[in-house]
DNA sequence: TGCTTGACAGAAG
DNA sequence: CCTTCTGCCAAGC
């Protein structure tokens, strides 16, 4: 039984791991960014749902701010409405619509 | 092995 | 703005 991805070797999937968790560790309280951009920086475009498996399963998720991850359109995880308490406490504002105000808080690597 | 299901993205209606 | 569909890739059954 494999726990890494059929297109990465086990030292790609260990390197892939690693780097969203250290990407997701430097996001600056006050700032979001999505799935995309750490699948991209990882070096594994279009594997942005990996991104989200890991911080879902992962267990050195739960201590990083994985809270701040949101995906290209503002819109929190769905099922974790939690997730906009944490965010509005660091002060991201929210739209009418219940998106994070992108414009304002996206942040890159 | 084949079909369904996502903490996604993008386009269409 | 919201829903639905397609493309995407791996996991679960």
């Amino acid at each position: 039984m494999r726990d890494y991805p059929d297109t990465m070797s086990p030292e790609q999937a260990r390197t892939f791991r690693n780097d969203v968790l250290n990407i997701v560790g430097q996001i600056p309280s006050g700032r979001v960014t999505t799935y995309g951009i750490i699948a991209a920086w990882a070096g594994w475009p279009s594997h942005s749902r990996m991104v989200g498996r890991t911080l879902r399963y992962a267990p050195e998720a739960a201590s990083l701010p994985c809270h701040r991850v949101v995906n290209k359109e503002g819109r929190t995880a769905p099922g974790w409405s939690r997730q906009r308490v944490l965010l509005e406490e660091e002060g991201v504002a929210f739209r009418p619509n219940g998106h994070v105000d992108m414009q304002r808080h996206l942040w890159e690597p």
